[in-house]
DNA sequence: CGCCTAATAT
DNA sequence: AATATTAGGC
């Protein structure tokens, strides 16, 4: 924590000079996007391989606010890339592909890039990318945890319900008591008993009813929970080592057995769009049922659509996706134009702020319908 | 048993 | 709709 792990709102300009990392095999593409940044005025390091990108982001961790990073490259490619960004440094990192796949897009959103774009990638969407560092910088204070490298923190409890807290910190009134027991009826429930539970409510006083307070999926408590099962693989993640992985005092199980149920709920929802090219994850023999995918258009909240055909730029919640991993900035409680922009004249002012923020500022998790 | 998952309940 | 709880199956 000595080195200044949020340089980020120290800056009186903040966009420009934003720590942007660039990794390409692609000489000329990298060239090009390398310049697009500057010309966003951000602070640029351009690699082409990811090996060299990591050595310098480890080394000088803190000099970066994001990591923009092809997927296709030799050796070590952009999943790769982003899975031990990911795992060891905390920097949002950002896809770009020529390849259209869905599949492929959809991987790289679900193991937990903040966005995709598609090649050619166009200056506009560049000048947004600060959003993503705003943002995770942004829920990372009101959420207290983690300040950037350690991935383990201990001191991980679980908000149960009760207030989204947008700047609130009030509250919390002592709930889950240290060890609850009474609670359980499983086996050898024969004796009818006469259940008085009723009885015992009224004016007296407490009657310890203790009201287990619902789990609240969270953007940060779901994010936690993707990276679990992304850490053990799809296949593996079942909700023990996911709560273990988790370490979040006084969630349960249960509680991580229901929403991974949702979770491959959710998933398979998605394999039902797009034909899911690429072997790259072939599911698992043994346990899920596996069965066929029905042929669905691509929909995005409820209408169908071609979003390869509409702009460039892939939104995670435009996909449904689970919204911490990937909404993009413009949370409507942040104002951005409380950071000076970038050198507007230069780069125009509608393309910094203006960048309907009208459509990215849903925040769905599982979008059914 | 413990744990997993699908189904069902709240 | 989101979570919790139950019911069976290894």
């Amino acid at each position: 924590m000595g080195t200044a792990p949020n340089r980020l709102f120290d800056s009186k300009n903040f966009p420009a000079g934003m720590g942007v990392m660039v990794v390409d095999d692609d000489l000329l593409c990298l060239k090009v996007v390398e310049k697009m940044l500057k010309a966003c005025k951000y602070r640029v390091t351009a690699c082409s391989t990811a090996e060299s990108a990591l050595a310098i982001l480890r080394t000088r961790k803190d000099e970066f606010d994001i990591v923009l990073s092809d997927v296709h490259m030799p050796d070590v490619d952009g999943f790769k890339l982003l899975e031990i960004i990911q795992f060891e440094l905390n920097l949002p990192v950002l896809m770009m592909s020529a390849n259209s796949d869905s599949s492929v897009v959809l991987r790289g959103i679900i193991h937990g890039a903040v966005d995709y774009l598609l090649k050619p990638v166009r200056i506009e969407e560049l000048r947004n990318i600060w959003q993503h560092v705003v943002r995770r910088d942004y829920s990372a204070r009101n959420s207290g945890s983690e300040d950037g490298v350690n991935p383990s923190s201990p001191s991980k409890r679980l908000k149960t319900s009760g207030s989204d807290s947008k700047s609130e910190e009030v509250e919390r009134a002592a709930n889950e008591a240290g060890s609850s027991k009474a609670r359980k009826k499983p086996a050898g429930k024969k004796g009818a008993k006469g259940s008085k539970e009723k009885e015992a409510e009224r004016k007296g006083d407490a009657i310890d009813s203790s009201k287990k307070p619902r789990v609240v999926w969270s953007a940060e408590l779901h994010t936690q929970f993707v990276t679990a099962v992304n850490q053990l693989g799809i296949d593996k993640a079942v909700p023990k080592r996911i709560l273990d992985l988790m370490g979040i005092q006084g969630l349960t199980r249960e509680n991580v057995a229901s929403h991974l149920q949702k979770y491959r709920l959710y998933l398979k929802r998605l394999q039902g769009n797009d034909l899911m090219r690429n072997g790259s994850n072939a599911s698992s023999s043994g346990g899920v049922s596996q069965s066929r995918a029905k042929e669905q258009p691509m929909t995005i909240k409820g209408k169908n659509v071609n979003p390869f055909l509409d702009d460039n730029i892939f939104r995670a919640d435009d996909l449904g996706l689970p919204g911490d991993l990937g909404n993009i900035g413009y949370d409507a409680s942040f104002d951005p134009s409380l950071l000076a922009p970038l050198d507007l004249d230069k780069v125009g002012k509608s393309d910094v702020l203006g960048a309907d923020p009208s459509d990215n500022i849903l925040n769905f998790f599982f979008q059914g319908d």
